[in-house]
Formats: C-alpha cells, sequence, structure tokens
DNA sequence: CGCGCGCTCGGG
DNA sequence: CCGAGCGCGCGA
C-alpha cells in the first residue's frame, strides 16, 4: 500500500505530500513516522492508494503508530482542510491543533498517570515561609499517594519544590483506579428557574445553529450550560464547553468533576504532558463525552457532538495569536454545522458583532435578565477626580473611596481596587530634554519597577540598570510619569498601615499558575485589598468583597481601537461582579475624568441595551466592525533590508488587489508598525478596511507567497490591538 | 591552495 | 525545517 503522507514540519516548503509503502491495515488519519530528509519525522497518512508516480527504487516506508484507531478522524481531516485553506497556513501546522502536543516528540502511547506521595516522614520537613508547599505535603500526609494532575491544580508549583527537596516521590502508574475518586460525585437535583427552563428550551427547539445566551451576571448560565451537556450525555452524545483560561480555576474544575465525574475531561494548563495525553485519549475513544478547555479543545477528537458552548463569548482569548490564527467561534461553526448540533454563545456583555448577528436574527438570542437569587446587582457610583484635583487631592483615591474603604475595613470585608497599568511607573522623562527611557531591540518606553530598581521592557522582558542621570543631556531631573498597581499598593500601605494589601498584575504572577496562588490567599481572606490589572476581573468568586474601586475607569477609553468602548463596558461590567457576591450588597466606585461620558453612564446604570444601540450606530457610522473587516498585513524579521525589501513586494501585489478592486476597501496604507521593533525583530504592516471580503482570500494569498525563510508575513482579522 | 560560511536545493 | 553541496572570499 501506498500512503500520501504531510511530513510534520511547520514549513511552506515541505507543506506537500510525499508518497511512502506503508502497511496494508493502514487508516487514513493514521501518525506514523516517517525517513525524511535524512532524520525520522512525525507525519500524517492523509489518503491511501495502491500506485505511485514517484520511481519505486527511490520510495521509502513508514512506520505505523496508530493501530486500529486512527489520531485522527473523519471530521478532523475535514476541518484541517478547510481551516488550512481558509488561513493560508502549512498543512501540518493545522494538524498539529487536533493532538496534544506530546503525542507529535514520537513518545509511544502511554496509559500513565503520575502520583506523589511522601518519601521522608513529615516532620522530618522544613518549610520555611513556603506555605503552598507545607500545604501540599499536608494534604499528602493525610491523604497518601494523590494524584499529580489535582495537586497541580490546587497547590500550583508546590509539587515540583518538594520532589527537588526530596520530599516527594513522583511515580507513573498505569491507570487502575479512578484518580478522581477523592472528589465525592455529588447527588444533589438541579432545579432550573423558569428563566433557566426556557433558555434550555429554547436551545433544543429553536431550529438556528447558534443560539446567544445574553445572561446578566449572576442569572445562572452556568446551570443552563451544564444542563444541556447532561442532556446530551443522556443521550449519549458528547460536548464541548468552552471557558476562557482564566476561568478555569480549581473551585470549576471540581464543580465539574462532581458534577460528571470522568465523563469529563479537562483540558487546563495545569495537566502534565501524560496527562493531557490521557484525557485527550479518553475523549478519542469515547470513554469521555465531555471536554472542557481553553480555545484550544475546540479542536477535541470526539465524535457525535450533541453541543458546542462558547461561555464569556466576547472574551479576546479566543483568537488565537499564533499561525493559524483561527477565531474559535469560525472552528466551532464549522464542527456545529458538520454534527448537525448547536453552538450557544454566552455572555453578560456580548460583542458589538455577535449581538448584532443576533438581533438581525441570523442567531437566536436567549434573555435572561433576572438574578438567581434576586439579589440587586451592585451599586457603582461615579467618582469625578477632576473635582478631586481642584479639591487639592492629587492621590489616586478620591474621598468617595476613601470612606467606602475605611468601612469596609471596619467592617472586615474585603474590597479589590483595579486599575489598567502594571508596574510602578509608566515612563522615565528627562524634564530638562524630554529624553524618554526606550529598549534597545523593542524600541517601545521602559517601565520603572521599584522592587527591583530597575527598567524593564515589556515586550521582551529585557532588563536595564536604573538611571542616574539622562543618557542625552546629563541632566539630573529624572520624572516617573503614570501611575501602576506598583504605586497604588504602597501608596495605599502609607494610608491604611495595618492593611493587609495584596498586589496582582504580571510581575506578581510569574509562571502560569502564579495569578492563582495569589488569588487564593485572597479568597482565604489573607488580605484586605487586592490591587490588580484586568487579570483579576474574571474567575473567583470572592464573597466577602463588598468594594470594588475603578481607579481609572477612563484609562482604556483611550486606546486608539475601536473596541475600546466594548472593552471598557465589559470591563466595568466584569470588575463590578466582583462585588457584593454573598449577603452583603456590593458597592463599586468608578473614578474618572471624564464622568459624563456616555459608556461610563451606561455601564453604571447597567443597560447593556443602551450601549449597545450607541456603540452599533457609531460603528455604523464611522464604518468600523462590523460594517467593515479591518485587515492588518504585518510583515517582521530580523534583517530590516530584508523585512523592508518583502514588505514592498507585499505592498506591491496588494496595491494591485487594491487598484483593481479599490470598491471594496474603505481604507489602504502601508506603514510602521506603532512599535518598530519587538524581540529584535523589524516590524512593518498594510493597514487595509475592507467593506466586501470577498477580497480576502487574495490577501491571504499574497502573503502565503511573500513569505520567505526570514521574513515572516502575517494576516490578522480585526486585530486586538496595533502594536 | 584550503577551509569557512552563506546561499540554494531537495527531501518520497 | 534542516542538512548536504557548492561557490567565493580570505589567509598562509
Amino acid at each position: 500500500m501506498i500512503a500520501e503522507v504531510i511530513v510534520d514540519i511547520a514549513s511552506g516548503e515541505t507543506d506537500r505530500i510525499y508518497d511512502y509503502y506503508c502497511d496494508d491495515n493502514a487508516v487514513v488519519g493514521s501518525r506514523v513516522r516517517a525517513p525524511f530528509g535524512g532524520k525520522i519525522v512525525p507525519g500524517f497518512i492523509m489518503r491511501l492508494k495502491e500506485t505511485t508516480d514517484y520511481p519505486k527504487e527511490k520510495l521509502k516506508g513508514v512506520f505505523l503508530c496508530d493501530d486500529g484507531l486512527p489520531a485522527l478522524n473523519k471530521e478532523c481531516l475535514q476541518l484541517a482542510e478547510k481551516i488550512t485553506a481558509r488561513y493560508r497556513v502549512p498543512k501540518a501546522l493545522t494538524l498539529r491543533l487536533f493532538l496534544p502536543s506530546e503525542m507529535r516528540t514520537g513518545k509511544v502511547r502511554e496509559r500513565l498517570r503520575s502520583y506523589a506521595q511522601l518519601c521522608i516522614p513529615f516532620e522530618d520537613m522544613v518549610f520555611g515561609r513556603a506555605k503552598k508547599q507545607r500545604a501540599a505535603a499536608e494534604y499528602l500526609r493525610d491523604n497518601g499517594k494523590t494524584d499529580c494532575a489535582l495537586l497541580n491544580a490546587e497547590f500550583p508549583a508546590a509539587l515540583k519544590e518538594l520532589e527537588k527537596k526530596g520530599y516527594v516521590v513522583i511515580t507513573k502508574e498505569q491507570v487502575l483506579r479512578d484518580p478522581y475518586k477523592t472528589l465525592d460525585r455529588e447527588n444533589v437535583l438541579h432545579v432550573l428557574s423558569d428563566d433557566q427552563k426556557r433558555a434550555v428550551q429554547t436551545v433544543e427547539t429553536d431550529e438556528r445553529t447558534v443560539q446567544l445566551l445574553h445572561g446578566v451576571t449572576g442569572s445562572g448560565k452556568t446551570e443552563v450550560y451544564l444542563t444541556l451537556i447532561a442532556k446530551c450525555l443522556a443521550q449519549g452524545k458528547s460536548s464541548i464547553f468552552l471557558v476562557p483560561e482564566i476561568s478555569l480555576t480549581p473551585q470549576m474544575l471540581s464543580q465539574l468533576r462532581a458534577r460528571f465525574g470522568r465523563n469529563a475531561a479537562i483540558l487546563h494548563s495545569g495537566l502534565s504532558a501524560g496527562e493531557r495525553f490521557d484525557e485527550w485519549w479518553r475523549l478519542r475513544t469515547g470513554e469521555a463525552k465531555i471536554a472542557i478547555g481553553a480555545r484550544s479543545a475546540i479542536f477535541a477528537p470526539m465524535e457525535n457532538l450533541g453541543v458546542i458552548i462558547i461561555d464569556e463569548e466576547h472574551d479576546g482569548s479566543y483568537v488565537s495569536e499564533t499561525a493559524p490564527r483561527y477565531n474559535t467561534f469560525d472552528v466551532a461553526l464549522l464542527r456545529a454545522k458538520y454534527n448537525r448540533c448547536k453552538l450557544v454563545l454566552g455572555s453578560a456583555t456580548p460583542s458589538a458583532d455577535t449581538y448584532k448577528r443576533a438581533k438581525d436574527g441570523e442567531f437566536s438570542l436567549i434573555r435572561m435578565d433576572k438574578r438567581i437569587n434576586k439579589k440587586p446587582l451592585p451599586e457603582i457610583v461615579i467618582a469625578d477626580m477632576r473635582r478631586e484635583v481642584r479639591k487639592g487631592n492629587n492621590s489616586a483615591f478620591s474621598l468617595a473611596l476613601k470612606e467606602e474603604l475605611e468601612k469596609c475595613l471596619s467592617e472586615d470585608k474585603q474590597a479589590i481596587l483595579f486599575l489598567n497599568r502594571r508596574g510602578y511607573s509608566q515612563t522615565v522623562i528627562c524634564k530638562e530634554c524630554g529624553y524618554v527611557a526606550k529598549c534597545r531591540s523593542c524600541d517601545v518606553s521602559l517601565t520603572y519597577h521599584r522592587d527591583e530598581d530597575c527598567l524593564k521592557c515589556h515586550y521582551c522582558g529585557a532588563k536595564y540598570g536604573m538611571l542616574s542621570a539622562c543618557p542625552d543631556c546629563g541632566g539630573k531631573k529624572l520624572s516617573y510619569a503614570g501611575t501602576g498597581t506598583q504605586r497604588i499598593a504602597a501608596d495605599l500601605q502609607k494610608l491604611y498601615p495595618t492593611a493587609r494589601i495584596l498586589r496582582m498584575d504580571n510581575d506578581t504572577t510569574s509562571g502560569k499558575e502564579g495569578h492563582y496562588k495569589i488569588l487564593k490567599q485572597f479568597g482565604e481572606k489573607k488580605a484586605d485589598i487586592l490591587v490588580g490589572t484586568q487579570m483579576i476581573a474574571k474567575g473567583h468568586d470572592f464573597p466577602s468583597v463588598t468594594l470594588v474601586g475603578i481607579l481609572d475607569a477612563d484609562m482604556s477609553l483611550h486606546f486608539s481601537d475601536y473596541r475600546s468602548r466594548e472593552r471598557t463596558f465589559q470591563l466595568i461590567t466584569q470588575v463590578s461582579g466582583r462585588s457584593g457576591r454573598a449577603e452583603e450588597k456590593g458597592k463599586v466606585v468608578l473614578q474618572t475624568f471624564d464622568p459624563e461620558n456616555e459608556v461610563l453612564r451606561f455601564a453604571c446604570a447597567y443597560d447593556y441595551e443602551g450601549f449597545y444601540q450607541s456603540e452599533i450606530s457609531l460603528r455604523a457610522a464611522m464604518a468600523f466592525p462590523p460594517f467593515s473587516k479591518i485587515v492588518r498585513v504585518l510583515v517582521t524579521g530580523e534583517d530590516d533590508g530584508k523585512t523592508l525589501e518583502t514588505l514592498k513586494t507585499v505592498y506591491f501585489e496588494l496595491e494591485r488587489l487594491y487598484t483593481e478592486q479599490s470598491e471594496k476597501f474603505l481604507f489602504f496604507n502601508k506603514m510602521r508598525s506603532p512599535i518598530k521593533r519587538i524581540q529584535n525583530k523589524f516590524r512593518y504592516q498594510v493597514l487595509m478596511r475592507l467593506s466586501d471580503t470577498s477580497v480576502l482570500p487574495q490577501i491571504y494569498a499574497v502573503c502565503a507567497e511573500a513569505r520567505t525563510r526570514d521574513v515572516l508575513v502575517s494576516v490578522e482579522e480585526n486585530p486586538a490591538n496595533l502594536s
């Protein structure tokens, strides 16, 4: 038998079919190891045939990795075909999306799971200030051998440290028992509210594929999702449940485990390679029928899908940032159509694009206006910072916020303060000549970090020593402009010396799991005030938080991005939802220099509909998406000359499209990208706005053609930022 | 004349 | 993508 093979090499040059001899029992979609260019590389069988035109004496044979069940089923192969064509990427790159990464590296399929157990007496261990390690060790002392996946989810990073210290041994074992048996399978009746019942019924009966669930925070959308999933399960159908990465918290994981047990495979960043493979394999064989995870879980290998759910539909993490830059919704829609099942989108603040399609009747629109516990949403009060400054208050905190903070502290409640920037201050400016400290390889302003007394580049992480004098003019009057979380936390501590303050931003949350640690500490009431950036907006549920302060509510309005209004509205709604989750009524203080701003007004009134109406008419008037499509072609490379050369060819070809079909373009221009260099790569871009997307495939074709060995050409549709 | 690096080519 | 093969440039 002859196999048509795609070799797993991420390059356009090898992106074609190579013929090989193969076993007669080979199946399309199987993984192989193929001799290629003097090495053995992984590959995939795309088709099988009896003969080949390629000279027999030069033909080589492949080793079959999958016996019986191929790694990729028919749907995967068809989906891969479509994604490859749509985004014009090498086929190998698309096929990789469907497999856990460790399957490519050639390790033989193992059905092993890692378990940890103590190997010296608990009493002999020394922990110092490592509370998480102590907690993990205590857990192991009390519970004995435990699945590493569970420990990693609960005590991030602790296990690795314990192993390093020699306190814990990790063993790999054949999966013999249910590793989740430590979690009691819950046995409760899920009684739905009228709103929830109606939502479930609509999803099941409405003809349209896409169902938008627009429910206010606390309206019980999650229960609707879980009911839909449970119903599918009862019919033997599988489901996919997508959430933003950040919301896969340990609490949520155990809730899902309790509800669905081993029927659910949860694909989250805490899993080790082996565990990820294990979960994937359970889905592939049909042993597990529910895939839960972030964006990439849309490629879960199940058959017979009954429903696909995308929670927090508006979340930016649903667009991939590496090639293929797929949009999760687009992939989900393809899968829903293939399986003839429903695609449910849920959000309290849907993106304008999605909401418009629902209002236009393309999607079904299900409203859930009532909160499940009938509690009112927290009151949002606007603090006019201009007036504060006029009154002589130059601090970052308004009088109203300080009053609320004091009340909050005296009542032993918790508060969250939210702001948009990070670091101690934004930039270092010479007051005499206007010099601004910039990164040598990225051409962006550096940020001062007080704890390390250094300057850091937020794009490449480069560190520079603090300046004592201006390198340009020698002046000594250097000033820090802007305010970050670090500064806020310091000021706050001065104001309330006894308050316990936690800070959370990209600097304090090292590693993927870093932010969980801080959130967990806060959840355990080990701090009174949490100061943080965007990342505290989602996820955890803190019952004793009764106050949320948004320090610079208008900051995000000033980004040069057509979605900044929408994002600001979403952010305020989301952050406000952190306040008053339990019995106590919550309060939100929103500080702004622009108190008349209508976006802030709509957000304070929880008026999504009003916001949408205003936003959509603005988008229409300005011909912004969804009334157009913004396309950015980004040309990047280490060699400035070569990069410019490629930019020229790309621009020449695109300009031809523009002149030939100018009626489809609203805007067309080439320019240097706002940040000229990131990680030593020069960046140039061609920016377009299309009124008619029928030229899009041609744009992709031009870019695929222009890409060279050392210059990358990528296409972004409605990019989230233009840096 | 010899080796070194940079570019081009091909891999089944 | 990655290694093999080849050409030209420089040093002894």
